[in-house]
DNA sequence: GGTTAGCACTTGAACAGTTTGAGTGCTAAA
DNA sequence: TTTAGCACTCAAACTGTTCAAGTGCTAACC
């Protein structure tokens, strides 16, 4: 029927677009009086009730009981955000505001997802999140013992994914650590383990570890031990998440009962996860939405999702997003993601590469 | 009146004791009527309203309304707490339960700190959380560097409270990092800044470090500014959360605005630190119960806060609590939380004199 | 004196009935 | 195809009533 869309004419789209506009706002259902009179349409409200009772029975709006309003259906949202939503062009103010909170603190990888899931909760006044995706590949690059006594031991990590771990061993018998049996553990294990991720760490590799070890070969067994608990405590993904409160103004959430299970899905982060981890090889940098019902997890009912990547380099290092009601106002959310993320990537980029500064630079700290 | 009180009659004590434990149960206010029923108290409900008229008057019970039974005042719960509360005799099923919880992961304080949380959490019912108290005291015990390449190195840090921290530091410029400088760079802390806190770290000393670092003095300035940015850190008293679904259950809470104040508290926990941390010397190993507007913080209206240090050698090395309506079931918690502290001293003990075990153990690792 | 029984009183909760107003669907006219 | 008008629907807000819980008080009782 119209040049664009198969489905809706234009003063279709025009009329679906105000309602949600109007209900993102209000967050109350609207009326074809209102619309009229807040001039966006050039019809009586008659004309516009025809319209909207189709919209409705195409599945775009709903109506929560006879005599009200119209609200937009998940259907409607996402009609909305994929076609209808207009580019919201952020102030100068807003744009420097991300720059000013962000370059704060980008000294590591969990600190700049926290810090940037706050700053989009701040901006957007919906509650934030960062994910930390697991690192199924991640290797150590790099092994390091440090000898402090002669019963204790520290093993540094150097993680594929430029963080640091450390793990304090304990020798609590038999034949006492020295400085050379640490350098020496060191040596081998760079030798032996270099590059591996966990599962590449296999039997006869062990034995040629403990091998090279000689005599010392007691203290391999436990140090594997510990490296095998650094890779896999990474393989956990971390959600933090911030500005829970916020989520209080919306009424949509005022009832015990929703702000329960909202509380509850936050709380034990599985499904929230598996929703935002689950395009692990798309490096898309772009944001995704999920309205709804659209994700297998019931518990996002009334509400919505948004979140962007944080990529590197062609790797994902992590994904921030909001978390708020259905009628969340989509266009604003999408241009605050998308600067973020775009920011933290050039942030990120300038570190790297850098040329000439003069000196030693504060580049990392571990996951203190 | 009475031998032990003068100000209550054991009888009233009794009436007191009733209503409360009532109260705690079912979160309604308590009649005369329903007393004479449960057969705790051995008179009609005329005598029991005469006194509960009494115990009003005297501040312990309130009305909220005048047709309405009683309900505990502050004073009353303080009261409750102070003298009438009963030993809570745990069952072994509960204290195996906190065994077996605990005993699972105690690598790391914080890890240790927030476990003990969370399992306090679950066996109240109510939100846990803990306190990692701001460590003025801290110091440097042993340096090291660790070289990775010409333009980074790691340093490692191992603090006067056993935790380690890494940072890495990169160098962007000029003199390529060398293995020799990095030894060196350690030996130099070491010597120079062995056991000195942050406000230790004076001019003059910086000043030998530098010159025993001869020409690679520039490598110096940027590491004080991260062993700086570490210790400072840890200054920062963090407070970890868990289980505020909980909260929801209980009526108090159930109304929009009371839980976006607690959500705020928690959220932004200045205050709720503030008074957790308080007693910063006070190291008796016993817990601390705060009832609604005893703090100064008066967000916490109708709830209050239990919580008790976790103590080692004398050191305060932590606070766990759980956080809950006023009227929660003090006996429970408080036995909860002692059973949990005493638990977790015995075990760290334990960690630190174990004799005559065969091989490197896992001590610790990082706060990664 | 302390204790108890009885009664009048208060008050919020629950319920039913009414009004109000927003908003619709439909029809008829333009 | 659009618009004006009207009848209809329905939730929200308000009212009045009843109900039950619980009190305070008084008078009788031990």
């Amino acid at each position: 029927m119209d040049s664009v869309s198969q489905e809706l004419s234009e003063r279709k789209k025009q009329i679906l677009k105000a309602i949600i506009d109007a209900h993102i706002a209000g967050g109350e259902p609207v009326g074809s009086k209102y619309l009229v009179e807040s001039k966006q349409i050039a019809c009586s409200s008659a004309t516009i009730r025809n319209e909207m009772a189709e919209l409705e029975a195409m599945g775009y709006l709903e109506q929560p009981h006879a005599s009200a309003g119209r609200v937009p259906s998940e259907r409607g949202y996402r009609f909305y955000v994929d076609s209808l939503i207009e580019h919201y062009a952020m102030t100068a103010r807003e744009i420097s505001q991300i720059n000013e909170l962000l370059q704060q603190k980008m000294a590591e990888l969990d600190q700049i997802l926290l810090t940037a899931s706050k700053v989009a909760s701040n901006l957007t006044n919906y509650t934030g999140f960062a994910v930390r995706p697991k690192a199924q590949k991640v290797s150590v690059r790099r092994f390091d013992a440090v000898y402090l006594d002669e019963r204790t031991l520290i093993l540094v990590l150097v993680l594929s994914n430029d963080q640091v771990k450390t793990k304090t061993l304990r020798a609590d018998g038999e034949a006492p650590l020295t400085q050379t049996v640490t350098d020496q553990l060191a040596a081998a294990l760079n030798e032996h383990l270099h590059d591996l991720c966990a599962n590449e760490i296999t039997l006869p590799i062990m034995i040629a570890l403990e091998e090279s070890m000689g005599s010392r070969h007691d203290v391999v067994s436990p140090v594997i031990k510990a490296i095998y608990e650094v890779l896999n405590e990474l393989e956990d993904s971390s959600l933090k998440v911030s500005g829970v409160d916020r989520l209080l103004q919306y009424p949509e959430f005022s009832s015990p009962d929703k702000m329960k299970q909202l509380l509850g899905a936050i709380e034990k982060p599985d499904d929230l996860l598996s929703i935002v981890s689950a395009p692990d090889e798309i490096t898309e940098h772009r944001p995704n939405v999920i309205i709804g019902s659209e994700s297998t997890v019931q518990v996002m009912d009334h509400s919505a999702l948004v979140y962007i990547p944080i990529i590197k380099d062609g790797k994902n290092l992590g994904t921030i997003g909001v978390l708020g009601p259905s009628r969340m106002d989509y266009a604003k959310v999408l241009a605050t993601l998308e600067e973020i993320s775009g920011n933290i990537s050039s942030i990120l980029e300038d570190n790297d590469h850098r040329p000439g500064e003069k000196r030693l630079t504060d580049g990392s700290n571990n996951g203190g």
